[in-house]
RNA sequence: GGAGGGGUGGCAGAGCGGUUGAAUGCACUGGUCUUGAAAACCAGAGUCCGUGAAAGCGGAUCGCGGGUUCGAAUCCCGCCCCCUCCGCCA
Protein backbone atom coordinates (compact mmCIF):
# COMPACT_ATOMS: atom_id res chain seq x y z
CA UNK A 1 0.00 0.00 0.00
CA UNK A 2 1.27 3.49 -0.74
CA UNK A 3 1.53 5.98 1.68
CA UNK A 4 -1.65 8.26 0.87
CA UNK A 5 0.24 11.61 2.58
CA UNK A 6 3.15 11.07 0.30
CA UNK A 7 0.67 11.49 -3.09
CA UNK A 8 -1.08 13.80 -1.48
CA UNK A 9 2.71 15.50 -0.65
CA UNK A 10 3.88 14.93 -3.89
CA UNK A 11 1.69 13.43 -6.53
CA UNK A 12 4.60 14.00 -9.21
CA UNK A 13 7.09 12.12 -8.32
CA UNK A 14 4.65 9.18 -7.05
CA UNK A 15 3.42 9.66 -10.86
CA UNK A 16 6.50 9.21 -12.64
CA UNK A 17 7.69 6.34 -10.52
CA UNK A 18 4.25 4.64 -10.90
CA UNK A 19 4.78 5.69 -14.67
CA UNK A 20 7.80 2.63 -14.63
CA UNK A 21 5.64 0.44 -14.29
CA UNK A 22 3.07 1.38 -17.00
CA UNK A 23 0.58 4.19 -18.15
CA UNK A 24 -2.51 2.60 -17.30
CA UNK A 25 -0.84 2.27 -13.24
CA UNK A 26 -0.39 5.89 -13.20
CA UNK A 27 -3.72 6.85 -14.48
CA UNK A 28 -5.11 4.98 -11.25
CA UNK A 29 -3.21 7.70 -9.19
CA UNK A 30 -5.11 10.85 -10.57
CA UNK A 31 -8.47 8.73 -9.68
CA UNK A 32 -6.84 8.01 -6.07
CA UNK A 33 -6.37 11.96 -5.87
CA UNK A 34 -9.88 13.03 -6.64
CA UNK A 35 -11.34 10.35 -4.24
CA UNK A 36 -9.10 11.56 -1.34
CA UNK A 37 -10.31 15.16 -2.15
CA UNK A 38 -13.84 13.71 -2.38
CA UNK A 39 -13.30 11.58 1.04
CA UNK A 40 -11.89 14.93 3.26
CA UNK A 41 -14.75 17.21 2.01
CA UNK A 42 -17.51 14.58 3.09
CA UNK A 43 -15.26 14.01 6.41
CA UNK A 44 -14.96 17.63 7.26
CA UNK A 45 -18.52 18.38 6.44
CA UNK A 46 -19.43 15.27 8.62
CA UNK A 47 -17.19 15.39 11.79
CA UNK A 48 -18.37 19.31 11.95
CA UNK A 49 -22.01 18.23 12.43
CA UNK A 50 -21.22 15.46 14.91
CA UNK A 51 -19.16 18.01 17.07
CA UNK A 52 -22.71 19.98 16.88
CA UNK A 53 -24.35 16.73 17.44
CA UNK A 54 -22.32 15.67 20.22
CA UNK A 55 -22.75 19.01 22.51
CA UNK A 56 -26.66 19.00 21.87
CA UNK A 57 -26.41 15.34 23.19
CA UNK A 58 -24.55 16.56 26.52
CA UNK A 59 -27.20 19.11 26.86
CA UNK A 60 -30.39 16.85 26.22
CA UNK A 61 -28.45 14.68 28.87
CA UNK A 62 -28.23 17.18 31.61
CA UNK A 63 -31.76 18.94 31.06
CA UNK A 64 -33.04 15.32 31.57
CA UNK A 65 -31.05 14.95 34.65
CA UNK A 66 -32.66 18.03 36.01
CA UNK A 67 -35.90 16.97 34.63
CA UNK A 68 -36.50 19.66 32.48
CA UNK A 69 -38.52 19.12 29.15
CA UNK A 70 -36.11 18.25 26.01
CA UNK A 71 -38.82 17.23 23.66
CA UNK A 72 -38.43 20.55 21.21
CA UNK A 73 -34.40 19.76 21.08
CA UNK A 74 -34.95 15.33 20.72
CA UNK A 75 -37.53 16.37 17.62
CA UNK A 76 -34.56 19.10 16.35
CA UNK A 77 -31.86 16.33 16.95
CA UNK A 78 -33.30 13.47 15.23
CA UNK A 79 -33.05 15.81 11.89
CA UNK A 80 -29.54 16.62 12.80
CA UNK A 81 -28.65 12.44 13.51
CA UNK A 82 -30.33 11.84 9.58
CA UNK A 83 -28.22 14.20 8.61
CA UNK A 84 -24.94 13.30 10.24
CA UNK A 85 -25.91 9.56 8.58
CA UNK A 86 -26.10 11.02 5.53
CA UNK A 87 -22.69 12.74 5.45
CA UNK A 88 -21.25 9.53 7.10
CA UNK A 89 -22.40 7.38 4.47
CA UNK A 90 -21.05 9.59 1.56
CA UNK A 91 -17.74 9.92 3.12
CA UNK A 92 -17.39 6.09 3.74
CA UNK A 93 -18.37 5.73 0.36
CA UNK A 94 -15.38 7.75 -0.79
CA UNK A 95 -13.20 6.02 1.58
CA UNK A 96 -14.52 2.46 0.34
CA UNK A 97 -13.65 3.51 -3.20
CA UNK A 98 -10.48 5.05 -2.11
CA UNK A 99 -9.14 2.17 -0.04
CA UNK A 100 -10.07 -0.41 -2.98
CA UNK A 101 -8.34 1.56 -5.99
CA UNK A 102 -5.26 1.89 -3.40
CA UNK A 103 -4.85 -1.42 -2.83
CA UNK A 104 -4.49 -2.35 -6.67
CA UNK A 105 -1.64 0.00 -7.00
CA UNK A 106 1.89 -1.61 -6.88
CA UNK A 107 4.92 -0.07 -5.05
CA UNK A 108 6.81 2.63 -5.85
CA UNK A 109 10.12 1.27 -8.02
CA UNK A 110 13.67 1.60 -6.34
CA UNK A 111 15.35 4.71 -8.45
CA UNK A 112 18.41 2.18 -9.26
CA UNK A 113 15.77 -0.69 -10.87
CA UNK A 114 16.91 -1.76 -13.66
CA UNK A 115 15.09 -0.42 -16.89
CA UNK A 116 13.93 -1.52 -19.36
CA UNK A 117 15.63 -4.83 -19.10
CA UNK A 118 16.83 -6.79 -16.40
CA UNK A 119 20.28 -6.28 -15.79
CA UNK A 120 23.46 -8.51 -14.62
CA UNK A 121 25.41 -7.41 -12.01
CA UNK A 122 28.49 -9.71 -12.06
CA UNK A 123 29.22 -13.34 -12.74
CA UNK A 124 30.46 -15.69 -10.59
CA UNK A 125 31.97 -19.13 -11.07
CA UNK A 126 32.61 -20.64 -14.14
CA UNK A 127 29.99 -22.12 -16.39
CA UNK A 128 30.62 -25.90 -16.70
CA UNK A 129 29.98 -28.04 -19.41
CA UNK A 130 28.73 -25.09 -21.62
CA UNK A 131 28.29 -28.05 -24.43
CA UNK A 132 25.46 -29.62 -22.63
CA UNK A 133 26.04 -32.34 -20.17
CA UNK A 134 22.77 -34.59 -18.61
CA UNK A 135 20.15 -33.34 -17.48
CA UNK A 136 19.54 -33.36 -13.34
CA UNK A 137 16.34 -35.93 -14.58
CA UNK A 138 18.88 -38.33 -16.40
CA UNK A 139 21.19 -37.94 -13.59
CA UNK A 140 18.69 -38.20 -10.24
CA UNK A 141 17.01 -41.93 -12.55
CA UNK A 142 14.23 -42.90 -9.90
CA UNK A 143 15.27 -41.11 -7.43
CA UNK A 144 13.48 -38.26 -9.01
CA UNK A 145 9.73 -40.07 -9.24
CA UNK A 146 7.80 -37.88 -12.04
CA UNK A 147 5.50 -41.33 -13.54
CA UNK A 148 4.29 -42.01 -10.41
CA UNK A 149 4.04 -38.00 -8.62
CA UNK A 150 1.91 -37.64 -11.33
CA UNK A 151 -0.18 -40.83 -10.68
CA UNK A 152 -0.72 -40.03 -7.63
CA UNK A 153 -1.35 -35.71 -7.79
CA UNK A 154 -0.99 -35.09 -11.74
CA UNK A 155 1.38 -33.21 -13.81
CA UNK A 156 4.38 -30.97 -11.85
CA UNK A 157 4.23 -33.47 -9.02
CA UNK A 158 7.47 -35.59 -7.93
CA UNK A 159 8.54 -38.11 -5.27
CA UNK A 160 11.94 -37.83 -4.15
CA UNK A 161 13.54 -40.58 -2.87
CA UNK A 162 16.41 -41.96 -0.99
CA UNK A 163 19.41 -39.94 -1.29
CA UNK A 164 17.76 -36.91 -2.63
CA UNK A 165 15.48 -36.99 0.22
CA UNK A 166 18.24 -37.26 2.42
CA UNK A 167 20.05 -34.61 0.55
CA UNK A 168 17.08 -32.16 1.06
CA UNK A 169 17.17 -32.44 4.71
CA UNK A 170 20.75 -32.13 4.53
CA UNK A 171 20.27 -28.69 3.02
CA UNK A 172 17.69 -27.28 5.18
CA UNK A 173 19.30 -28.27 8.25
CA UNK A 174 22.76 -26.49 6.77
CA UNK A 175 20.52 -23.75 5.69
CA UNK A 176 18.87 -22.77 9.41
CA UNK A 177 22.01 -23.15 11.32
CA UNK A 178 23.47 -20.77 8.61
CA UNK A 179 20.98 -18.42 9.12
CA UNK A 180 20.90 -18.79 12.68
CA UNK A 181 24.29 -17.68 12.71
CA UNK A 182 23.65 -14.34 10.70
CA UNK A 183 21.19 -13.82 13.24
CA UNK A 184 17.31 -15.15 12.07
CA UNK A 185 15.04 -16.99 14.08
CA UNK A 186 14.57 -20.76 12.60
CA UNK A 187 10.32 -20.31 12.28
CA UNK A 188 8.30 -22.81 11.21
CA UNK A 189 5.22 -21.53 10.20
CA UNK A 190 1.42 -22.51 8.90
CA UNK A 191 1.06 -23.07 5.51
CA UNK A 192 -2.81 -22.40 4.93
CA UNK A 193 -3.38 -18.84 5.58
CA UNK A 194 -6.43 -16.31 5.60
CA UNK A 195 -6.79 -13.92 2.57
CA UNK A 196 -5.80 -10.92 4.76
CA UNK A 197 -2.28 -12.54 4.76
CA UNK A 198 -2.17 -12.67 1.02
CA UNK A 199 -3.22 -9.00 0.70
CA UNK A 200 -1.21 -7.77 3.69
CA UNK A 201 2.38 -9.24 1.30
CA UNK A 202 0.69 -7.70 -1.85
CA UNK A 203 0.30 -11.24 -3.40
CA UNK A 204 -3.29 -10.20 -3.65
CA UNK A 205 -4.46 -8.88 -5.95
CA UNK A 206 -1.73 -9.68 -8.22
CA UNK A 207 -1.29 -13.35 -8.24
CA UNK A 208 -4.42 -14.75 -7.67
CA UNK A 209 -4.31 -17.41 -10.31
CA UNK A 210 -1.18 -18.76 -8.46
CA UNK A 211 -2.94 -19.64 -5.53
CA UNK A 212 -4.38 -22.22 -4.14
CA UNK A 213 -7.61 -22.06 -2.26
CA UNK A 214 -9.40 -24.47 -0.07
CA UNK A 215 -12.96 -23.22 -0.23
CA UNK A 216 -14.60 -25.36 1.98
CA UNK A 217 -12.71 -23.58 4.51
CA UNK A 218 -11.83 -20.55 3.11
CA UNK A 219 -8.08 -20.91 3.67
CA UNK A 220 -5.39 -20.28 1.23
CA UNK A 221 -1.94 -22.63 0.38
CA UNK A 222 0.91 -20.07 0.59
CA UNK A 223 3.46 -20.05 -2.30
CA UNK A 224 5.72 -19.39 0.13
CA UNK A 225 6.86 -19.04 3.73
CA UNK A 226 6.74 -14.94 2.90
CA UNK A 227 3.38 -14.62 3.26
CA UNK A 228 3.25 -16.06 7.13
CA UNK A 229 6.36 -14.35 7.99
CA UNK A 230 5.49 -11.03 6.87
CA UNK A 231 2.54 -11.41 9.31
CA UNK A 232 4.04 -12.76 11.92
CA UNK A 233 4.06 -9.13 13.40
CA UNK A 234 0.90 -7.60 11.91
CA UNK A 235 -0.83 -5.40 13.60
CA UNK A 236 2.09 -4.83 16.22
CA UNK A 237 4.14 -1.72 17.76
CA UNK A 238 7.45 -2.79 17.82
CA UNK A 239 10.21 -1.53 19.62
CA UNK A 240 12.49 0.23 17.51
CA UNK A 241 15.88 -0.88 19.52
CA UNK A 242 14.86 -4.18 18.85
CA UNK A 243 15.42 -3.93 15.39
CA UNK A 244 16.25 -5.46 12.86
CA UNK A 245 14.11 -8.65 13.87
CA UNK A 246 15.62 -11.79 11.20
CA UNK A 247 13.40 -14.86 10.48
CA UNK A 248 14.62 -17.87 8.55
CA UNK A 249 11.36 -19.94 7.64
CA UNK A 250 11.07 -23.35 6.28
CA UNK A 251 8.06 -24.50 4.55
CA UNK A 252 6.20 -26.05 1.70
CA UNK A 253 5.57 -23.60 -0.99
CA UNK A 254 2.56 -24.48 -3.59
CA UNK A 255 2.12 -22.90 -6.41
CA UNK A 256 -0.56 -23.59 -8.97
CA UNK A 257 1.54 -22.43 -12.09
CA UNK A 258 -1.73 -21.53 -14.48
CA UNK A 259 -0.91 -19.87 -17.47
CA UNK A 260 2.85 -21.63 -17.66
CA UNK A 261 1.05 -24.88 -19.21
CA UNK A 262 3.89 -25.80 -21.31
CA UNK A 263 6.67 -24.38 -19.81
CA UNK A 264 9.64 -25.89 -18.32
CA UNK A 265 7.49 -29.26 -18.16
CA UNK A 266 10.37 -31.67 -17.65
CA UNK A 267 11.54 -32.93 -14.25
CA UNK A 268 10.98 -30.68 -10.99
CA UNK A 269 12.38 -26.81 -12.19
CA UNK A 270 8.55 -26.44 -12.29
CA UNK A 271 6.56 -27.91 -9.57
CA UNK A 272 3.61 -27.17 -7.70
CA UNK A 273 4.70 -28.08 -4.47
CA UNK A 274 8.44 -27.80 -2.98
CA UNK A 275 10.51 -26.84 0.14
CA UNK A 276 12.46 -23.66 0.58
CA UNK A 277 13.92 -21.79 3.06
CA UNK A 278 13.23 -17.86 3.44
CA UNK A 279 14.87 -15.50 5.01
CA UNK A 280 12.84 -12.32 6.32
CA UNK A 281 13.70 -9.03 7.53
CA UNK A 282 12.03 -6.44 9.75
CA UNK A 283 13.76 -3.02 9.64
CA UNK A 284 14.19 0.48 9.84
CA UNK A 285 13.02 2.69 7.15
CA UNK A 286 16.77 3.84 6.51
CA UNK A 287 18.35 0.16 7.13
CA UNK A 288 16.25 -0.97 4.02
CA UNK A 289 19.09 -0.66 1.24
CA UNK A 290 21.86 -2.11 3.03
CA UNK A 291 19.73 -5.22 4.60
CA UNK A 292 18.75 -5.71 0.89
CA UNK A 293 22.74 -5.73 0.10
CA UNK A 294 23.16 -8.15 3.21
CA UNK A 295 20.36 -10.87 2.37
CA UNK A 296 21.83 -11.25 -1.39
CA UNK A 297 25.43 -11.24 0.52
CA UNK A 298 23.80 -14.28 2.21
CA UNK A 299 22.26 -16.02 -0.82
CA UNK A 300 25.89 -15.55 -2.72
CA UNK A 301 27.56 -16.93 0.29
CA UNK A 302 25.31 -20.00 0.23
CA UNK A 303 25.70 -20.44 -3.73
CA UNK A 304 29.16 -20.19 -2.85
CA UNK A 305 29.62 -22.96 -0.38
CA UNK A 306 27.49 -25.16 -2.65
CA UNK A 307 29.99 -24.42 -5.35
CA UNK A 308 27.71 -23.82 -8.05
CA UNK A 309 28.45 -20.56 -10.59
CA UNK A 310 25.63 -18.24 -10.73
CA UNK A 311 25.04 -14.74 -11.98
CA UNK A 312 23.03 -11.70 -10.16
CA UNK A 313 20.50 -9.77 -11.63
CA UNK A 314 18.60 -6.74 -11.27
CA UNK A 315 15.05 -7.57 -12.11
CA UNK A 316 13.53 -4.93 -14.69
CA UNK A 317 10.88 -2.68 -13.37
CA UNK A 318 7.93 -4.65 -15.31
CA UNK A 319 8.98 -7.87 -13.55
CA UNK A 320 9.09 -6.43 -9.98
CA UNK A 321 5.79 -7.96 -8.57
CA UNK A 322 3.66 -5.54 -6.68
CA UNK A 323 5.42 -5.42 -3.69
CA UNK A 324 8.82 -5.08 -4.40
CA UNK A 325 10.54 -1.99 -4.86
CA UNK A 326 13.56 -3.47 -6.22
CA UNK A 327 14.59 -6.99 -6.75
CA UNK A 328 17.73 -9.27 -7.27
CA UNK A 329 17.68 -12.88 -8.88
CA UNK A 330 20.71 -15.02 -8.72
CA UNK A 331 20.66 -17.48 -11.42
CA UNK A 332 22.54 -20.99 -11.21
CA UNK A 333 24.02 -22.19 -14.53
CA UNK A 334 22.46 -25.57 -15.41
CA UNK A 335 24.19 -27.79 -17.62
CA UNK A 336 21.32 -29.52 -18.30
CA UNK A 337 19.28 -26.39 -19.59
CA UNK A 338 22.72 -25.03 -20.92
CA UNK A 339 21.74 -21.44 -19.52
CA UNK A 340 21.09 -19.44 -16.39
CA UNK A 341 18.17 -20.22 -14.19
CA UNK A 342 16.69 -18.44 -11.51
CA UNK A 343 17.20 -20.14 -8.52
CA UNK A 344 16.61 -17.32 -5.63
CA UNK A 345 14.94 -13.88 -5.67
CA UNK A 346 15.44 -11.24 -2.93
CA UNK A 347 12.83 -8.17 -2.84
CA UNK A 348 12.91 -4.72 -0.97
CA UNK A 349 9.24 -4.22 -0.42
CA UNK A 350 10.18 -0.96 1.67
CA UNK A 351 7.14 -0.43 3.46
CA UNK A 352 4.66 -1.44 1.10
CA UNK A 353 4.13 -4.62 2.94
CA UNK A 354 4.60 -2.96 6.48
CA UNK A 355 1.77 -0.78 5.78
CA UNK A 356 -0.54 -3.32 4.77
CA UNK A 357 -0.01 -5.51 7.82
CA UNK A 358 0.28 -1.82 10.26
CA UNK A 359 3.63 -3.34 11.72
CA UNK A 360 5.17 -0.08 13.12
CA UNK A 361 7.72 0.66 15.41
CA UNK A 362 8.46 3.20 18.35
CA UNK A 363 11.78 4.68 17.86
CA UNK A 364 13.38 7.86 19.86
CA UNK A 365 11.11 10.17 18.36
CA UNK A 366 8.32 8.05 20.13
CA UNK A 367 6.16 8.35 17.49
CA UNK A 368 5.05 4.66 15.68
CA UNK A 369 6.41 4.28 12.06
CA UNK A 370 5.92 2.18 9.52
CA UNK A 371 9.02 0.08 9.25
CA UNK A 372 9.97 -1.93 6.44
CA UNK A 373 10.03 -5.48 5.18
CA UNK A 374 12.55 -7.72 3.07
CA UNK A 375 12.83 -11.25 2.02
CA UNK A 376 15.41 -13.56 0.35
CA UNK A 377 15.54 -17.17 -0.95
CA UNK A 378 17.71 -18.63 0.90
CA UNK A 379 17.56 -22.53 -0.20
CA UNK A 380 14.88 -23.15 -2.95
CA UNK A 381 15.28 -26.54 -2.41
CA UNK A 382 14.19 -28.38 -5.58
CA UNK A 383 15.87 -25.97 -7.91
CA UNK A 384 19.15 -26.18 -5.86
CA UNK A 385 18.75 -29.93 -6.23
CA UNK A 386 19.10 -30.05 -9.43
CA UNK A 387 21.97 -27.30 -9.60
CA UNK A 388 23.42 -29.78 -7.64
CA UNK A 389 23.17 -32.33 -9.27
CA UNK A 390 24.18 -31.23 -13.00
CA UNK A 391 26.81 -29.61 -12.01
CA UNK A 392 28.32 -32.01 -9.95
CA UNK A 393 27.69 -34.73 -12.81
CA UNK A 394 31.09 -36.92 -13.70
CA UNK A 395 31.33 -38.38 -16.86
CA UNK A 396 30.23 -41.65 -15.85
CA UNK A 397 27.25 -40.48 -14.27
CA UNK A 398 27.81 -40.15 -10.48
CA UNK A 399 27.49 -36.69 -8.76
CA UNK A 400 29.63 -35.07 -6.73
CA UNK A 401 28.83 -32.97 -3.71
CA UNK A 402 29.63 -30.04 -1.60
CA UNK A 403 32.10 -31.13 1.52
CA UNK A 404 29.97 -28.61 3.79
CA UNK A 405 26.56 -30.61 3.45
CA UNK A 406 27.98 -34.22 4.96
CA UNK A 407 27.97 -32.67 8.19
CA UNK A 408 24.49 -32.68 8.02
CA UNK A 409 23.97 -35.58 6.92
CA UNK A 410 24.33 -35.91 3.15
CA UNK A 411 25.95 -38.64 1.47
CA UNK A 412 29.47 -37.77 0.57
CA UNK A 413 28.46 -38.30 -3.32
CA UNK A 414 25.46 -39.63 -5.23
CA UNK A 415 26.24 -42.70 -7.43
CA UNK A 416 25.15 -43.06 -10.86
CA UNK A 417 21.38 -43.87 -11.80
CA UNK A 418 20.61 -47.41 -12.47
CA UNK A 419 19.32 -47.38 -16.23
C1' G B 1 -18.45 -32.19 15.44
C1' G B 2 -21.80 -31.11 20.15
C1' A B 3 -22.67 -27.88 24.77
C1' G B 4 -21.41 -23.70 27.51
C1' G B 5 -18.37 -19.11 29.11
C1' G B 6 -15.70 -14.83 27.63
C1' G B 7 -13.11 -10.67 24.69
C1' U B 8 -12.67 -3.08 28.11
C1' G B 9 -6.25 1.21 27.91
C1' G B 10 1.01 -1.96 28.84
C1' C B 11 -1.15 -5.58 32.64
C1' A B 12 -5.09 -6.61 36.19
C1' G B 13 -10.06 -5.14 36.62
C1' A B 14 -15.10 -1.92 37.29
C1' G B 15 -18.66 -0.14 34.21
C1' C B 16 -28.44 1.17 35.54
C1' G B 17 -28.44 3.36 27.06
C1' G B 18 -27.09 9.92 28.73
C1' U B 19 -20.35 14.82 30.56
C1' U B 20 -17.43 7.13 30.53
C1' G B 21 -11.93 8.17 26.44
C1' A B 22 -13.62 5.08 30.13
C1' A B 23 -13.46 4.09 37.87
C1' U B 24 -9.69 1.54 40.76
C1' G B 25 -4.86 -1.00 41.39
C1' C B 26 -0.06 -2.08 39.30
C1' A B 27 3.44 -0.62 35.77
C1' C B 28 5.23 3.90 33.00
C1' U B 29 6.82 9.44 32.35
C1' G B 30 7.61 14.24 34.51
C1' G B 31 7.56 17.24 39.16
C1' U B 32 7.72 18.20 44.69
C1' C B 33 10.35 16.29 48.85
C1' U B 34 15.58 13.97 49.82
C1' U B 35 22.85 14.38 50.25
C1' G B 36 21.07 10.33 46.83
C1' A B 37 17.40 6.67 46.50
C1' A B 38 12.91 4.57 48.33
C1' A B 39 8.30 5.99 50.23
C1' A B 40 4.69 9.76 50.01
C1' C B 41 2.23 13.54 47.36
C1' C B 42 1.03 16.25 42.63
C1' A B 43 0.66 16.01 37.43
C1' G B 44 0.78 13.41 32.79
C1' A B 45 0.61 9.58 29.53
C1' G B 46 -2.59 5.03 24.12
C1' U B 47 -3.68 4.65 18.83
C1' C B 48 -5.71 6.37 14.14
C1' C B 49 -7.79 10.23 10.82
C1' G B 50 -8.75 15.39 9.36
C1' U B 51 -7.19 20.53 9.93
C1' G B 52 -3.10 23.74 11.10
C1' A B 53 3.63 26.39 10.26
C1' A B 54 2.86 25.21 15.33
C1' A B 55 0.21 25.42 19.77
C1' G B 56 -4.28 23.76 19.20
C1' C B 57 -9.12 22.29 17.39
C1' G B 58 -12.47 18.44 15.59
C1' G B 59 -13.61 13.26 14.75
C1' A B 60 -12.87 7.98 15.51
C1' U B 61 -11.30 3.96 18.90
C1' C B 62 -13.90 -0.66 24.82
C1' G B 63 -12.01 -7.92 19.37
C1' C B 64 -13.90 -6.61 13.93
C1' G B 65 -18.11 -5.11 10.79
C1' G B 66 -23.19 -3.70 10.46
C1' G B 67 -27.96 -2.24 12.95
C1' U B 68 -31.52 0.05 16.68
C1' U B 69 -31.63 5.10 19.15
C1' C B 70 -31.82 12.15 19.67
C1' G B 71 -27.68 9.44 22.23
C1' A B 72 -24.27 2.73 22.42
C1' A B 73 -18.46 0.07 26.02
C1' U B 74 -23.65 -0.92 27.58
C1' C B 75 -29.33 -3.43 23.30
C1' C B 76 -29.68 -6.52 18.37
C1' C B 77 -27.29 -9.26 14.05
C1' G B 78 -22.92 -11.32 11.47
C1' C B 79 -17.73 -12.51 11.71
C1' C B 80 -12.93 -13.34 14.31
C1' C B 81 -10.34 -14.94 18.57
C1' C B 82 -9.70 -17.19 23.55
C1' C B 83 -11.30 -20.62 27.53
C1' U B 84 -14.07 -25.07 29.76
C1' C B 85 -16.60 -29.87 29.13
C1' C B 86 -17.93 -34.06 25.75
C1' G B 87 -16.68 -36.63 21.15
C1' C B 88 -12.88 -37.65 17.44
C1' C B 89 -7.71 -37.65 16.36
C1' A B 90 -1.39 -37.47 14.31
Amino acid sequence: MLDLRLIRRDPDAVRSALARRGPQVADSLDRVIALDARWREATQAAEGLRAEQKAASERVAAGKREGRDVGGELDRLKLVSGEVKALGEQARGADGELQELLRTLPNLPDPTAAEPDDEVLRIVGEATRRDGGRDHLELAGERIDMERGARLSGARFAYLRGDLAMLELALVQWALTKLRGHGFEPVIPPVLVREQALYGTGFLPDTEQQIYHLPADDLYLVGTSEVALASIHAGEILDAAQLPLRYAGFSPCFRREAGAAGRDTRGIFRVHQFDKVEMFSFVEPDAGKDEHERLLAIEEEILGELELPYRVVNIAVDDLGASAAKKYDIEAWLPGQGRYRELTSTSNTTDFQARRLEIRARGESGKPEILHTLNGTAVAVGRTLIALLENGQRDDGSIALPAVLAAFGAPAELPAAVT
